[in-house]
DNA sequence: ACTGTTATTGCAAAAAGTTGCAATAAGGAA
DNA sequence: TTCCTTATTGCAACTTTTTGCAATAACAGT
């Protein structure tokens, strides 16, 4: 069973359905290997199907999102870029070189915990980005 | 020294103009107590001074971002909202009613010095929003 | 294989956010 | 107060993101 039809399977179990643009975006994250913009998936998908429209490139996205197969991270800029769903981390970027390097969530496991000790509210996820500077750049100042 | 002069002078002592239209996005973020989108901002902001245009606003949000004066936040759809820089401090958001409450920066401290130590970035700030289920929203499920 | 239900898409239009550039005005210096 | 420099604004055009709705197509059931 290839990966796709288990993706396939996974939906129908939840009463989705998996189509030809569900399908080429998740290649194109999972073969990009890194984050992508909306309007960078947009045009690489653009020239595999003529035919897609950015609607539905930013619907697939909220869609893949909320089933867990991709997940959005933050640049800064207030604008999301998605990634294949791996295991889950966070990301520290530099704000001089736009380096970055990923941060494990099990990092955050303790303050979860504290978290939902103090506030009574129980935590599913987050939106989390460090910023700062990377080892290079802090040389420069 | 009123408030809006001491602003001012801050400004000025880093090379940089207060005008009308910065005033006031600072009062109306000040007067509101809680963070607003740049829509509503500029919704608020024309009625006073119809001159305005919905660039100015987005780049004097930047413009008091960069300067310390406001903070910019996200609720999960990926937009960001902006409040008046008060202490530092990140939110908690219920998926289910949008309620909210803030977690002291504080509570983030000792990660942060984890986080330099593991990685060998300089942490300068961070773009931190958790999400979960209120108290009152977790009882109906 | 065929059929019916309805999740999903494409299209069109609107809303939100960005960029380049000429005109304006803040505020230091004379 | 007046002049000069240049940070900042408004305008116009553009890109990105969102929304409503009718047409399409996935797939469960026969």
């Amino acid at each position: 069973m290839s990966c796709g039809s288990l993706y396939a399977s996974e939906l129908r179990a939840r009463g989705y359905r998996m189509t030809p643009q569900r399908m080429l975006i998740l290649h194109i994250l999972h073969s990009a290997g890194t984050h992508l913009s909306p309007t960078e998936i947009f045009a690489t998908a653009k020239k595999e199907f003529p035919r897609l429209t950015e609607p539905t490139v930013y619907r697939t996205l909220d869609f893949l999102t909320e089933n867990g197969l991709v997940r959005p991270a933050h640049r800064g800029n207030g604008h999301h870029v998605y990634e294949i769903a791996r295991h889950e981390h966070h990301h520290l970027v530099c704000r001089v070189c736009g380096g970055e390097v990923e941060v494990e969530h099990k990092v955050l496991a303790k303050l979860y915990r504290e978290l939902e000790t103090a506030s009574g509210y129980r935590l599913t996820d987050s939106h989390v980005t460090f910023f700062g500077l990377c080892p290079g750049c802090q040389k420069g100042d």
